[in-house]
DNA sequence: GAAAAATCAGACTAAAATGCTCCGAATTTA
DNA sequence: TAAATTCGGAGCATTTTAGTCTGATTTTTC
């Protein structure tokens, strides 16, 4: 079970173009570079959250990227699951409380408590950090 | 991120050993027909959860797997980690609370923390769980 | 003692996911 | 027009996953 470098540098990146651009938009070869990652690579998690709606983009000489919403209002999980996709490293936990939906066994059927438990406390724990937190920690470094 | 084959179908099967073995040895073959996993397979399942000392085996015939110790001292997080190893979504958390350890930039530095918070709740999480409950459950249902 | 039922050990493999790279656009500014 | 940038998609090498196959070893039963 592993965050894959998608999460890892895209939050990283996210981060970075927070506290670094101000306003102004950021490119991704200064990103890369202040972050040691392959522009080639950070392109394509840029575009992930583009397409997700949390960073704007500017093209041309001066381009770059800048974060379309308030850092106060963007949780980590937004940022990770624009990158991963859904949090939930076990499928059929059940959206439903009930015991209702069909089971062939009742090991299958109890194991399900524990991965809705996990997948519960994974997206509680992201979307209780805004990334507005973590750009205040980084400037008082 | 997702949890794999081995976590899953294991931690089933383990339950199933838990509430269909009565201090009797449960063959691999019974627990692979009740749980619809391949015999195969779970052989190596069962090899891991041996290594890790959550059950015994017992050769020849009639003989099987039964729980090494009470259900009720063993964690789902035992399980799953023999299972699958450690259950660190994302390495480099840094065992050590403090931000004496080189990050190359503030926000590597910043976004371990987040990465710590998601080990926890995980850890914390399957460690609060125990086998014992789920029998339990499982016998209600 | 032979046959059957089981665990055990390890090599092997197919398929999927991951972690990238590369190329050639398109766009904007200077 | 040239340079700096984002954009889109194809492609690929490596690793991980998921699982099979084979054969050996142990134990019980007849």
């Amino acid at each position: 079970m592993k965050l894959s470098t998608k999460g890892r540098y895209g939050l990283r990146a996210f981060i970075d173009l927070a506290v670094s651009g101000e306003g102004q938009p950021v490119s991704i070869i200064s990103i890369a570079q202040r972050q040691e990652i392959s522009v080639s690579y950070l392109e394509k998690l840029m575009a992930k959250l583009k397409k997700a709606g949390l960073v704007e983009s500017v093209r041309g000489v001066n381009g770059g990227y800048t974060i379309a919403r308030p850092v106060e209002e963007i949780s980590v999980g937004d940022v990770l699951r624009a990158l991963e996709g859904d949090l939930v490293p076990v499928e059929c936990a059940g959206i439903d409380e009930s015991h209702a939906t069909h089971c062939s066994s009742s090991s299958q059927c109890v194991s399900k408590i524990v991965w809705k438990r996990i997948n519960d406390c994974i997206n509680d724990t992201v979307d209780s950090i805004y990334i507005g937190e973590l750009v205040q920690e980084s400037r008082g470094l």
